[in-house]
DNA sequence: TCCTTATCTTGACTGATTCCAGAAAATGCA
DNA sequence: TGCATTTTCTGGAATCAGTCAAGATAAGGA
């Protein structure tokens, strides 16, 4: 498990100043897989009480955009956030209940990457998400 | 090219009532192939002036649910609505721009469509999309 | 034509996210 | 270590897509 000088040093070798919030930040969503934005303030407020919302947005925009954490956002739910980055891995969403579980494409290591016609497109990434209906949400009535 | 009996024949076939916003929006989506509610309101109001927001936001739903149009809703965009419907196409989506061109995957017939590893869910689609850079916006600065 | 029910209009409202200006904190350098 | 510079954070207002709700209207069947 990493620790909390792990994360500052991930943020310096992103040349990202290292912050409270940030490092927070960076430890909630490493705690909390397919976090939305209000479960990671409220992880990061259980230690740093005072923090803004807004702080919370812009180290996950920081973060993001430095590639430490991936951003996902389903059509229809609020943006999640993870820690697993840098694998382009792909996203079972439950269209009841909007949990999420990693999935690793069946065809190769760059699924359906390429296009059959890309329009003129330069593509960078195919993202995949399956959807479906988790084990709880798929299950009669009864728990 | 569709008219506005054949529009009124598909409500009819999906069991919606007949309404002049519902066929006014349904040729609007088929008029403007991804074009965002905004858009759509617009162009619904060029034929039908005193239409309210709501009526479009509620015949999209309706549409939606019957399968008539579809939703597509890159991460970062508001929904857009397409007319394609019944073969699972792909999107090719501009990161700058947003703008969106229809793709078939260059794998099969139902690509990607089994995760290697489903996590227990019921999966019934397999939705993919391609990020880049749109002819436009990938070149550089001149016309 | 009349009745029932779904749809539409109007207008308020929600909730995620962003914008802004001043205060505080982090890094680099003396 | 102490100061200057620059980024980040705080607090609060604002935006914007989309939804909710109640009464008015229109569609479809008897």
């Amino acid at each position: 498990m990493a620790t909390a000088s792990d994360f500052r040093q991930r943020l310096r070798g992103a040349a990202l100043r290292v912050t409270r919030p940030r490092v927070a930040v960076l430890e909630a969503v490493h705690a909390h897989p397919h976090a939305d934005t209000d479960t990671i303030i409220g992880a990061v407020r259980g230690e740093l009480p005072k923090v803004s919302h807004q702080a919370v947005y812009n180290s996950l925009r920081a973060l993001t955009d430095a590639g430490l954490v991936r951003r996902i956002q389903p059509a229809g739910f609020v943006a999640r956030y993870e820690s697993r980055v840098g694998d382009n891995h792909h996203h079972v969403v439950c269209r009841a209940c909007g949990s999420i579980a990693d999935a690793d494409c069946a065809v190769g290591e760059a699924p359906c990457l390429t296009a059959s016609d890309d329009r003129g497109f330069t593509i960078d990434e195919a993202e995949v998400v399956y959807w479906g209906l988790c084990p709880a949400c798929s299950a009669p009535e009864s728990a």
